[in-house]
DNA sequence: CCTTTGCACCCATTACATCA
DNA sequence: GTGATGTAATGGGTGCAAAG
């Protein structure tokens, strides 16, 4: 018979065709839920197991297991009869205990996973809070710079008040602004934006303000 | 090509043990 | 005694490869 064999290498790979509903998770649909059949108590009565009732295993051969487990997650037949006998163990619970393992290893990578992502997120967060906070600030600069413009333009000052310039208002800002008002505290590769996808980027955060 | 068969595996669930 | 938690075990479903 086949045994699947499948490299430690490849087991992270693998990871989305092992745990499939890791990555497509499956909700039942109304009505249709595909509930399993309810297993009956067995009060004393027969188990698959040899009958005997030999649950908690001992301290002795759960080191063993997680050794083993520790070295290769997947096992193959020849490993698990030959653990089985090391361990006085039924092959099927050797089998058994290296599926609620691997169970156990994917909740805590999916946990793991979880709090790493909401850590990032959490710092998306901040970041967002922060560039929000630059863009007022600036636009009151851009507003003062606007108005003394202006003052000079009523003075008569010799800038031309028919510049198109001085009648730049916020919307019609030129895209790459920040570096024009003395954005050096190197937020330039952050905001830049091409003029291509200025005004979709302002749509983009508009969505979180 | 198919279908069947046997196996390993995943998943959801149950049954039982232990502990606070 | 009891509810919460951990884990061994079960049953159903699926994919895969070999055999018919």
């Amino acid at each position: 018979m086949k045994t699947r064999v499948i490299e430690p290498e490849d087991q992270m790979a693998l990871i989305p065709q092992m745990y499939p509903g890791l990555y497509t998770p499956i909700a039942p649909q109304q009505g249709e839920s595909k509930r399993r059949r309810r297993r009956k108590k067995n009060k004393g009565g027969e188990s698959s197991l040899s009958g005997a009732k030999k649950r908690k295993l001992s301290q002795e051969q759960v080191n063993l297991l997680e050794l083993n487990f520790g070295n290769e997650h997947k096992l193959e037949s020849e490993r698990k009869d030959r653990l089985a006998s090391e361990l006085g163990l039924d092959p099927r619970q050797v089998a058994v205990w290296f599926q609620n393992r691997r169970a156990r290893w994917k909740n805590k990578k999916l946990e793991e996973e979880y709090s790493k992502l909401k850590s990032v997120h959490e710092g998306v967060v901040l970041e967002k809070c922060r560039l929000e906070s630059e863009v007022l600030k600036l636009k009151e600069q851009l507003c003062e710079a606007e108005k003394e413009t202006q003052r000079q333009a009523e003075r008569g000052d010799g800038v031309s008040s028919n510049s198109p310039s001085s009648s730049l208002s916020m919307e019609a800002i030129d895209p790459p602004f920040l570096g024009e008002l003395g954005a050096d505290q190197g937020y330039e590769d952050v905001f830049y934006i091409s003029e291509n996808s200025y005004i979709l980027g302002l749509e983009w955060m508009n969505l979180y303000m």
